[in-house]
DNA sequence: AAAAAAT
């Protein structure tokens, strides 16, 4: 049994003129007492009975260090073994095993096959499961690194007076969002604490003077950031940070530090160190998903002799077995919302029936900010409501999070959702990668996600740990092409059991149905969001719909019906030609063509040059009395819909002027074909694909 | 107009 493996590049080793004499000989020699013959199996058995933590089996590490180095001995499995050999500094162990501390005891995988080549010196590319201690991984090693280093003054533990320099900062952390920073950061000071090393950080959204001033009057030997505030301070000399001395660079989440969107500033960043061949520096890179794309940048990145860590064997998906994954096909997009509902409905019944279920608490993951809005401030409203306040579902808290909110919200909210027994957070894809947030049951994916990277990644913020989890994906059948290329491949099983992803919200449904119930709380809480919201979240969606659909008819047809029917908005939001030409809409069916001076006028609705957060400001979305007006206190969802239904039969009148046919257009002539060739190949791949 | 990330 195979289950990791460390492939060496190139021939030598370029060993730091630093590192400690030879690891080898300290490494222990003992095996753990569990390694009698029968360990393997019984490894194995115990992980699907009480799914524990797929921890390294020491036969394995032996097997593997026989492979790739013939005349080594064991690796280290557990962080206790560490202090007899002298490789890990006490107090540090001690941080890591003690129970009032971090209380671990066994190392992961990732972990023991990446600690001796990280003190070693070498560079490293590290592949492991999501939740499988990766942080650890890299920060253990590095921080003994740093206490190795002789040149390094830790006397001043303590001192009040004492200071070390800015300037004394030996390891650098660079991770894709602020959150994930700042959860690296509070890890490294639990390792480090009592070493006298100083751990800092460097993000975005916070008083650049007030952190700049921290790291001036405390010092710094590992600094953690994001791309852009890194940036900044290593690029001002007067700030006194920076890194003359640097031996260590930790990319996190690697592939997406290195692709498209960060790659030119983390090339500046480096820039901005010391250069490799005058100081000897390595470089680490961690991440569960290491797309070919990328390949080349890590090989430039990386010593062409560094180490290739994999704990995901060649044969399987870098998602964990134990993590079911459901696929969803709703209706229409407004059918998404309810079965969300649905399902923490279902699942705190179940609880209630006296099932040894834990809490529901799921991350529901959306394509767009403004979308992730809508949803929480639905959801919010409905957790509101005197019905969901009597119910079993009463202690759920509802919170979200996103790039478009203040920092201060941000954080509130993810400490908020790691604090929470039970609820849901609406995330954008901030939180998708690298977030350790305990406990989470279910991971909702609402759309297919823009890459097959993105799935795994906010799948793998559930099964942490050891613990179990679910993972769901709600989908039109709209989007079948992409699901199919992006996550053809992936273990996802088709989910009926949801009834209201399936129910027809363009018409009336009795009330005292449970899906009517569940569809009229939704209804609710929708219409007590504010309409301009509505509107950026129809524009939001707008943008991925248009690039996941098969075709943009289906998109816009698909948008518009949520938009009318469940966002019971009476006016499509407007479409400047512009915009329209840059989407390829031209010619689609449906669409709400502005002439570019309305949208002006109309505040709720424009779209360029308005970034701010989402504002609240002139509610000038609700026009001429159409929406929330009058005595619809009680939703009255019969004639109200029936009247909708009505005009989705081309009775609206003006209502669009893209056309007569609003959107609801069944037609079978697909007008934008023919204007786009690259549609009859995605097309004719759909063809042998039904649902 | 579609995540994220400096002001």
């Amino acid at each position: 049994m195979m289950l990791g493996t460390v492939r060496r590049f190139g021939v030598s080793h370029a060993l730091r003129a630093t590192a400690p004499r030879s690891i080898s000989a300290r490494l222990a020699t003992q095996l753990p007492k569990w390694q009698a013959p029968s360990t393997i199996s019984s490894l194995s058995a115990t992980r699907s009975l009480h799914s524990s933590f797929p921890r390294l089996s020491a036969a394995t590490a032996q097997a593997i260090v026989e492979e790739t180095e013939p005349s080594k001995p064991a690796i280290i499995t557990e962080f206790s073994d560490l202090a007899g050999e002298n490789l890990i500094h006490n107090k540090i162990i001690k941080n890591i095993i003690q129970p009032d501390r971090m209380n671990l005891k066994t190392m992961t995988e990732v972990q023991s096959l990446t600690l001796n080549e990280i003190v070693k010196g070498d560079d490293i590319l590290a592949q492991a499961k999501t939740g499988t201690g990766k942080t650890l991984a890299f920060l253990v090693p590095t921080l003994q690194n740093i206490l190795n280093d002789p040149s390094v003054d830790v006397s001043k533990v303590g001192r009040r007076s004492a200071r070390t320099a800015p300037s004394e900062i030996r390891a650098l952390i660079i991770s894709p969002t602020r959150e994930l920073a700042e959860q690296i950061a509070v890890e490294a000071r639990k390792v480090a604490f009592g070493t006298g090393l100083i751990v800092q950080t460097a993000v975005g959204g916070t008083q650049k003077r007030a952190g700049l001033a921290k790291i001036q009057q405390e010092g710094c030997h590992l600094l953690i950031g994001t791309p852009g505030r890194l940036k900044d301070i290593l690029s001002d000399p007067w700030t006194g940070v920076s890194a003359p001395k640097l031996n260590t660079l930790i990319l996190d989440e690697a592939d997406r530090l290195l692709d498209q969107g960060f790659a030119p500033e983390v090339e500046e960043i480096q820039s901005l160190l010391p250069d490799p061949t005058k100081v000897d520096r390595q470089t680490l890179m961690f991440s569960a998903t290491v797309p070919r794309e990328v390949l080349q940048m890590v090989r430039q990145t990386l010593k062409p002799n560094f180490k290739h860590v994999n704990t995901v064997r060649e044969d399987e998906l870098p998602t964990h077995q134990r993590v079911p994954q459901k696929v969803v096909y709703t209706r229409g997009l407004e059918n998404s919302l309810p079965a969300l509902l649905e399902l923490a409905q279902n699942w705190q019944a179940r609880r209630d029936n006296g099932e040894e279920l834990r809490p529901f608490k799921a991350i529901a993951y959306f394509n767009s900010t403004a979308e992730t809005k809508v949803s929480a401030d639905a959801f919010n409203a409905v957790a509101r409501s005197s019905e969901f306040r009597q119910s079993s579902m009463r202690n759920m808290k509802m919170l979200e999070i996103n790039s478009r909110l203040s920092q201060a919200v941000r954080t509130r909210s993810a400490d908020n959702f790691r604090k929470a027994r039970e609820g849901i957070l609406f995330s954008s894809d901030v939180t998708a990668r690298g977030m350790d947030f305990p406990d989470v049951t279910h991971v909702v994916q609402i759309g297919v996600p823009r890459d097959r990277e993105t799935y795994i990644h906010r799948l793998g913020r559930t099964a942490r740990a050891g613990k179990e989890g679910e993972g769901w994906l709600f989908m039109h059948p709209g989007e079948s092409d992409v699901y199919r290329k992006r996550l053809g491949r992936l273990p996802l099983k088709v989910d009926t059991a949801l009834e209201s992803a399936n129910a027809d919200l363009t018409r009336s449904l009795s009330n005292d149905t449970p899906v009517g119930k569940i569809v009229s709380q939704i209804t609710e809480g929708l219409a007590q969001c504010d309409n301009a919201t509505k509107v950026k979240s129809y524009m939001g969606q707008l943008g991925t719909a248009t690039g996941n659909f098969n075709s943009k008819r289906e998109a816009i047809q698909a948008l518009n019906q949520m938009f009318i029917s469940s966002y019971n908005m009476q006016t499509l939001p407007e479409l400047s030609p512009r915009l329209m030409q840059q989407m390829g809409l031209n010619r689609i069916d449906g669409v709400s063509v502005g002439d570019g001076t309305r949208q002006r006028r109309e505040g709720g609705f424009s779209r360029g040059g308005d970034r701010s957060r989402f504002s609240r400001d002139g509610d000038r979305g609700e026009r001429g009395g159409f929406s929330r007006g009058g005595d619809r206190g009680g939703f009255s969802r019969g004639g109200e819909r029936g009247e909708r239904s009505g005009f989705s039969r081309g009775e609206r009148g003006g209502f669009s002027r893209g056309g007569d046919r609003g959107g609801f257009s069944r037609g079978g002539d697909r007008g934008d074909r023919s204007s786009r060739p690259r549609r009859s190949f995605e097309d004719s791949f759909n063809d042998d694909f039904r649902f």
